[in-house]
Formats: C-alpha cells, sequence, structure tokens
DNA sequence: AATACAGCTGCAACTATTCGCACGAGGTCG
DNA sequence: CGACCTCGTGCGAATAGTTGCAGCTGTATT
C-alpha cells in the first residue's frame, strides 16, 4: 500500500476520499502481475480477508473513479468483460486483439506516443492511451480469409 | 439496397447468407446519415414496417456480422451503448471523446494510417481502424482541473 | 421443383455493468 | 471532540448485450 502514498496524498488534496473499499481495491490490484475482471477483484478480496464484505457496484464505481485518476486501465481484450490493472511498468504495452481467434499480441506503448502529441497538440485534447486494445485480424487469419475467398 | 449489391455478392460467395433480417438492418442503416443504437434500429425497423418483426438478438448478431465484414462500424461514444453506421464518406471520421464533460470531436482518418501501417509491416495484423473512439479529457475541462489542483 | 444441410432466427434465460435512492462515514472546521 | 456537509456505499432494480437451444430457411445441388 505504501507504494501509493504520493499518489493517495495527491488525490486527497483534490478532495477525493480514501475509504477501506477503494484502498481495498488498490490493494489486489497491487498484488496482482495479471489484468483482473472486477469479478476476480472482488474474488481475491473474499479470498484475502474472508470477513470483509464490498459491493460489486462500489467496486465498479472504485475502479472507474481510479481510471479516471489514471492509476488503473480498464481494457477490453474481446470478451464480455473489462480488465483492470495498475497502470505500472509491468502493464507497459497495448493490446492487438485478432476479432477471429481473439490471439493478443502485446505492442510497445511508443506505437501511440505520435497520435497522442498531435492530438494534444492539434486538439488539447489529453488522449488516455495507455494499456489500450487494437482489434483486427491477425496474420494468421487473414491468411486464411484469403485462402476461402 | 442497391449500392451494397457487388458487397453482397463478396459476401455470399464467401458462403454467407443474405437473409430479410440482415437485408433490413441494412437498409436502415443505409437511409441514416447518423449513428444508430441497436434499439433505434429497431425502431425504427418497426416504424418502417410495422406488421414486421426481428428479434433484438438477431440485430445485435446482424451488427457484429456486418461489423466483422467491415461494412458497419461499432463505436463507443461513451455512453451506455455502442451506435453503429455504415463505412461510408459521411462517417469518415475518428472521435475524441471526453470523459469529463462527453463532448465528441471529430477528427481526420489520416490520424490513425501511419499506426495502421505500422501494424501491417511489424506484425502482419490488420487493424480495424474506422470511425473509432479515443477516450481522455478534452481542452477544457483539463484546464479546469488544472486550476483545481 | 424437391432435397439436404449449414447457418440463421426467435425465444427466454443469463451476464456484466449501471443507476436511484436512502443511509453511513471521510474530512474539515471550530 | 463534535457537528456538518459532501460524497461514498449497499441494496435492489434496471439496462445493454450475449448465449443455448430447438426449429426454420437460404442456398447449392440435383
Ligand atoms: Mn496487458
Ligand atoms: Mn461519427
Ligand atoms: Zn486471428
Ligand atoms: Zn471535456
Amino acid at each position: 500500500m505504501e507504494v501509493f502514498t504520493d499518489l493517495v496524498e495527491q488525490l486527497r488534496r483534490r478532495g477525493e476520499r480514501l475509504t477501506p473499499q477503494r484502498r481495498l481495491v488498490l490493494e489486489i490490484l497491487q498484488n496482482s502481475e495479471q489484468h483482473l475482471s472486477a469479478e476476480a477483484i472482488a474474488r481475491a478480496i473474499v479470498l484475502r480477508y474472508p470477513n470483509l464484505q464490498i459491493d460489486q457496484a462500489t467496486i465498479y464505481r472504485t475502479l472507474k473513479w481510479l481510471h479516471q485518476h489514471d492509476l488503473v486501465s480498464e481494457t477490453s481484450l474481446g470478451g464480455n468483460h473489462m480488465v483492470y490493472s495498475l497502470l505500472s511498468a509491468h502493464h507497459n504495452h497495448h493490446h492487438l486483439v485478432c476479432d477471429q481467434c481473439h490471439t493478443v499480441i502485446e505492442v510497445e506503448p511508443e506505437l501511440l506516443v505520435p497520435v497522442a502529441a498531435a492530438l494534444q497538440e492539434r486538439y488539447g485534447f489529453q488522449a488516455r492511451l495507455a494499456h489500450i486494445s487494437l482489434f483486427g485480424t491477425c496474420a494468421a487469419c487473414r491468411l486464411q480469409d484469403e485462402g476461402e475467398v
């Protein structure tokens, strides 16, 4: 939890509140190296603190809040649920998701830096382009498609 | 409906079927200049053909199918539903969506061409980057945020 | 025109996520 | 420390979108 002391202080100065529920979600994300779904986070909380309870709506609201404040990424990998992870070095990449075979390719974050810069310059728009997904067709599936035409 | 004769033929050659339901959805999208939600499409169908019926699941499946075949875009504008439109000149742009004030800025499609090219070249990945949204904070909201820190 | 079968469709149940509301609890000020 | 106000939480209901399944239909073949 100590890693976030400064971030938490920053939020507090903005008038944001740090509740036990928010600490809990933050702690679970901190201790995971992977993307987690909201449901996985709920399960992890119950597993670690069997006597605590936290509502699913609160988990979603907390994740949205963390995302809004650039502490957490909210990413679709093509499945029917979002996945969440701390914005840390471990998750410093983007995803190419194949619509057909659902393969996920991780790509270097630098790829979108020029786009972000252009948006900032031309529109003053600060794009949230960390740990996102781009969808399409992977090389293998495209070859297969061509063969069928 | 005639605009799509060749596309439809292409799909048919691939073994895809053109059912009345699919024609219907295509027709509604064709006659709209705007983005439409699945529900709006359903309403438009009922309005035009009051005696016909079409299941919502079929509409969703049809839209996904059209999207898969690059005839239709499926886009989030930050609301709680997706919007759909034909991939035509009228919708030849991307969107910058402000997470805070929900403003949508339309930007030139060329912005993402270099990204698509890089993905194609380095990974053989054919990204589906037509009429998509990028999320973040608009200029006005960012100024306001800075003032509050 | 009849056959055959893969691929659609309708239906109803199901999932992930959101929302309204009444109550509870962080943070601030004195 | 206690009051106050604002914001967060739990709860239950609502929403958008998905899925399994059994029956139907577009399309190719004859
Ligand atoms: Mn990742
Ligand atoms: Mn648009
Ligand atoms: Zn693939
Ligand atoms: Zn804004």
